[in-house]
DNA sequence: TCATATACCGAATTTTTATTCCATACTTGA
DNA sequence: TCAAGTATGGAATAAAAATTCGGTATATGA
């Protein structure tokens, strides 16, 4: 099977657990799309983070829905129709996301002059 | 120069900007060891997370110092001294990084069941 | 004398992630 | 009829991150 984790989570420490949940490039920005609890489609979910590959989106949205943060409902139609929610396990994540959102916003000033362009 | 990092940090979005300072897989564990704000050798930080590859948080520490979120103090001695120590700016991290943990003991079961060996 | 400790870094390799491209199979609207 | 949208996934590739190994130079203690 391609892409699958070699450890799923880290269960060595509980900081590299939260980590590995969240880590991968865009795990963070789909809970924080998906915190509103309403179901999005995932062709919703790729529009909205323009700047991932869908792809990738597709894979880590698997993993999450794997770990529990995410959960799936798939409508046996045709155009295929399917729905990500994040569950009651991926809310409780919403306040380190929140924070992290918040921090970002308050030192963004000083990593835009020290990385931005020009 | 070898390990220079393509995009430092991710400016896109703050909730990027604030991942992409610390998904490097040691550096909120090294952001924990350094919490009290007492200076620590690298030596020390080494048996401290005895998992990582010595060399890993050597490249880890560098970019945190470049990121801002460590002070370094070499001594201009031998055999060679240095010193390592959480920052101002790095602090704010802090209630970020208490979370992540808190929530890591809080859900270790849910995953040590569905990933913990047999 | 010799192993150990010190801090660090280059280089090569392995592992993990991310990206890109193509394919499926059916519907709707132009 | 034909392009575009729908959800998904295999496969190949590219990029990034982590790991391992070895080297620098000096001091200390056995």
């Amino acid at each position: 099977m391609a892409y699958e984790k070699k450890i799923p989570v880290d269960l060595d420490c509980p900081l590299r657990l939260t980590m590995s949940l969240i880590e991968s490039k865009w795990k963070s920005c789909i809970l924080d799309e998906l915190r509103t609890g309403t179901p999005m489609r995932p062709s919703k979910i790729h529009k909205c983070l323009p700047e991932a590959a869908p792809r990738v989106l597709d894979i880590q949205l698997k993993e999450m829905v794997e770990d529990g943060l995410v959960e799936k409902t798939v409508f046996p139609e045709l155009p295929p129709r399917s729905e990500y929610r994040i569950s009651e396990l991926g809310k409780t994540l919403l306040p380190i996301i929140d924070q992290m959102l918040n921090w970002g916003r308050t030192h963004y000033d000083i990593f835009e002059k020290k990385y931005g362009k020009q």
